[in-house]
DNA sequence: CACAGCTCCTGGCAGC
DNA sequence: TGCTGCCAGGAGCTGT
């Protein structure tokens, strides 16, 4: 599942061979994963622009073309690959539902699962205005994550995965974090005391850093803009891993089900029962 | 406002 | 071996 840290890598890995490059011709095969456009105005828009830059906010790809941009958001399965070459692979690839001829190579879009979707607009605020803090700017702090939590009386897990709190945690990044901090997922956000929410804080910061670092998750589908895989998977201490030894305490990591998802807890480091200090 | 439930999809897997 | 049927899961939406 791409989250923040494999779209970041995949946005770093892109923009080398995108920035300045001109749409030559766009092949879409379906057109289900535009939203609000049809394949013909897609097209016809897009042909001729110049890609000026790509960056990302939470888990969308924003492409400048002037003068629009193109918003991509992968969702579960959905991947960005570039060549240099035509790849006549990915073309015969049923799961490749449309790709882009540059002016100096050809960028493919490919999501077997077709959740994910791609978008035309004139400013990217359009879509991204709605979505919460980024976790790893600067401006991220220990005190706006308390004022956050203190604003609602939600379970922490839903609450980090909704990206208009929180933009760019999925959940493998919200069980690895949850798992560092030692908080429970269904614990309410507004009880989340002082120390707990610095150790979240830093959790949170420090997994999406080392995640970065390491290219991503690879679990199953994630692939960089090259096609390579991601390393974190290697490091991951709860997503995943039920019936394996915490590896803090060596308990059998637990899968329980919050928010209808999927989720992975140590039961001793990180207990339900509230901080005597912090309630 | 919180949250359950539904939708979109199909690969992968369990069960037979 | 091959079939059926269930499930995961991000986000937008509706209903309570």
């Amino acid at each position: 599942m791409p989250e923040l840290p494999e779209v970041e890598n995949l946005v770093c890995g892109l923009r080398p061979d995108l920035e300045g490059a001109i749409v030559r011709q766009v092949i879409i095969r379906w057109a289900g994963a535009l939203t609000g456009i049809t394949a013909e105005e897609f097209t016809a828009a897009l042909v001729g622009r110049r890609i000026t830059q790509i960056t990302r906010r939470g888990k969308w790809i924003a492409i400048e073309a002037p003068p629009g941009w193109l918003l991509v958001h992968l969702r579960m399965t959905g991947s960005l690959r570039f060549s240099p070459q035509r790849d006549a692979e990915l073309e015969a690839d049923r799961h490749v539902h449309l790709w882009f001829a540059l002016d100096r190579g050809w960028l493919y879009y490919r999501d077997p699962r077709k959740f994910g979707r791609l978008r035309l607009v004139p400013d990217p605020g359009e879509v991204t205005a709605a979505l919460g803090a980024e976790p790893l700017d600067p401006t991220f702090t220990a005190d706006e994550l308390a004022v956050l939590l203190a604003a609602h009386r939600r379970q922490i897990k839903p609450l980090l995965l909704d990206q208009h709190a929180l933009a760019g945690l999925g959940n493998i990044y919200v069980d690895e974090s949850l798992w560092q901090a030692g908080i429970h997922p269904l614990r309410r956000s507004h009880t989340i005391g002082p120390r707990e929410v610095h150790r979240l804080h830093s959790a949170i910061v420090s997994t999406l850093r080392q995640a970065v670092t390491c290219g991503g998750t690879t679990v199953r589908d994630y692939r960089g803009a090259h096609n390579e895989p991601g390393a974190f998977q290697l490091q991951l201490a709860a997503y995943g891993r039920q019936g394996q030894p915490c590896p803090r305490c060596g308990r059998a990591i637990e899968r329980i089900v919050v928010g209808q998802r999927g989720t992975h807890v140590c039961p001793v480091c990180q207990p339900l029962v509230l901080a005597l200090d912090e309630e």
